[in-house]
RNA sequence: UCCCCAGUAGCUCAGUUGGUUAGAGCGGUGGACUGUUAAUCCAUGUGUCGUUGGUUCGAAUCCAACCUGGGGAGCCA
């Protein structure tokens, strides 16, 4: 027995009358007078399906094969032949159909041949993947991870599994995802009546992380080239099609640069992964882009042949408050720019991804390298249109007096930072990084408007099925 | 968490100025036709009208709270 992938079959791998089985679920069967009934298979190896086209001759034609419906798992044996029908250059001619699993009703099975919204296929993370669009974005997803992989591997930078358990509430308490094993309705208590946390399994408090950015500082502190690529947690009450409780980020550090250069990393990397995608996925960008957004595929396009615009924050505001628009809120410098602002540089100004860059220090976080002017951080955004934030980043703070200064106005605890400001103390170099929401690559590259859609199990408030 | 909108058949929705029997398309099923392919044509069933409470002679319809989803905002990636 030769199995075969779906995928080879379409592509002309076998010889003409080869016999070959592929293996896989049922999308549609539609029965022809003529004592054929077709029958399309797909595996999830492409996004086409393979049309079988099985002969009232077989054993099992009106007692199985006819009673074929949408989500069936067969086996389907045959001899590839070209097709005398429109739609495909290559089908099946059957000679063995064997069902593996029924389903066991048709009429109340979630996903059937039509279209579904959005919001009814979450409800069923379970047997979305074998939907059209579920089966297009696992496929891009795939291809834009391998491609941020072999990107980085290609241009001298390590993977760095940074830890998803932390015991540093390094952003501030409330946006954290507690991790501990106490008996909830049995807490331990000090003499003082708080939660004896000496008592938990890690001997003090330990939560999920938010970001890898401190850990894997240290690994580009001696590697010199690095990137995290894994899972975070933010316990944020965020209900937006763009956030998600649990997402994978994608942060390279990179030691000896600046802002600069990692913007141009930052530039060189998503036009990397979009040229991948278009050439390894194009039966699905071809799929996203007629059934999801017709600007799918030239968008990409688009990105890969211009240069990113390059903005700095003061230009930026000077911008906005020129440009004849009236906003909700008002622009002026020193403000964080707020979504519509946002929105109006990406989508109407350059109507690309912008570069956003050397932010107010007073809205940035701690660890941003400062600015000659004192009045600015070395931070950068990129902005997508339709998506917003997709990357933020910055150069970071190397210089251990000013990280101090930092630390003692945004009224940070020294000691959760020890080891932090240890690789200041040691050999310290000026370097910098960003973090990229994976997630949110995967909506701006399939045209999917909702973050939920383009992760397997998405985690949300009140959200955690499956 | 805040603002706005929505929740009616398996799905997508229409409907109701409160009043006897609740509608369509799609899907499913049966049939016709067909190398078909989002097939087409004919026939066909299905409803705690989101939940709880209130107003009323009477509520799917009005009111309140809650739940869920969507759009926007904040937080950010």
């Amino acid at each position: 027995m030769q199995y075969a992938a779906v995928k080879d079959v379409l592509a002309g791998q076998f010889e003409l009358g080869e016999t070959v089985t592929v293996r896989g679920w049922v999308r549609t069967r539609r029965d022809s007078k003529a004592g054929i009934s077709f029958v399309n298979v797909h595996d999830g190896s492409c996004f086409d399906a393979i049309q079988a086209v099985a002969p009232n001759e077989l054993d099992n034609y009106s007692s199985e094969v006819q009673k074929l419906t949408t989500g069936c798992a067969i086996a389907v044996t045959g001899t590839v032949a070209e097709s005398a029908g429109q739609g495909q250059d290559f089908e099946l001619q059957a000679t063995k159909v064997h069902v593996y699993g029924w389903v066991e009703d048709p009429d109340t099975y979630p996903m059937a041949p039509k279209r579904h919204s959005m919001e009814y296929l979450r409800e069923f993370a379970h047997l979305r993947p074998r939907t059209n669009v579920a089966g297009a974005v696992t496929r891009v997803r795939h291809c834009l991870a391998q491609a941020v992989h072999r990107f980085f591997h290609e241009h001298g930078y390590y993977w760095i599994s940074t830890p998803i358990i932390t015991t540093s509430d390094a952003e501030g308490a409330g946006e954290l995802f507690r991790v501990s094993t106490l008996d909830m309705a049995n807490l331990p208590l000090t003499d003082k009546g708080d939660v004896d946390y000496s008592q938990d399994f890690f001997g003090k408090e330990a939560f999920l992380t938010v970001s890898g950015q401190l850990n894997v500082e240290a690994f580009a502190s001696a590697l010199s080239k690095v990137y995290t690529f894994g899972p975070t947690f933010r316990a944020e009450n965020s209900n937006t099609s763009r956030h998600l409780a649990e997402f994978w980020m994608i942060e390279p550090e990179v030691a000896f640069a600046d802002l600069d250069d990692v913007a141009k990393l930052a530039e060189d990397m998503l036009k990397y992964v979009f040229k991948a995608v278009l050439a390894e996925r194009a039966d699905d960008m071809a799929f996203f882009a007629e059934r999801i957004d017709k600007e799918a595929v030239t968008r990409l396009q688009h990105v890969i042949d211009n240069d990113f615009v390059h903005m700095d924050y003061t230009d930026a505001i000077e911008i906005l408050k020129n440009c004849g628009k009236t906003f909700d809120y008002p622009v002026e410098w020193g403000v964080d720019l707020q979504s519509e602002h946002e929105r109006y540089l990406a989508e109407e100004h350059v109507g690309a991804p912008v570069i956003l860059k050397n932010y107010p220090r007073d809205i940035k976080a701690f660890y941003m390298r400062q600015n000659e002017d004192g009045k600015t951080v070395a931070a950068m955004d990129v902005l997508a249109p339709g998506i917003g934030e997709i990357i933020g980043g910055s150069a970071r703070e190397e210089r251990l007096d000013l990280l101090d200064q930092r630390l003692r106005e945004m009224d940070l605890p020294f000691e959760e930072y020890s080891w932090y400001r240890d690789l200041r103390r040691y050999g310290t170099v000026p370097h910098a990084g960003f973090g990229l929401g994976f997630e949110r690559l995967v909506a701006y590259v399939t045209g999917m408007t909702n973050i939920r859609d383009v992760i397997p199990y998405p985690r949300s408030p009140k959200n955690a099925e499956f």
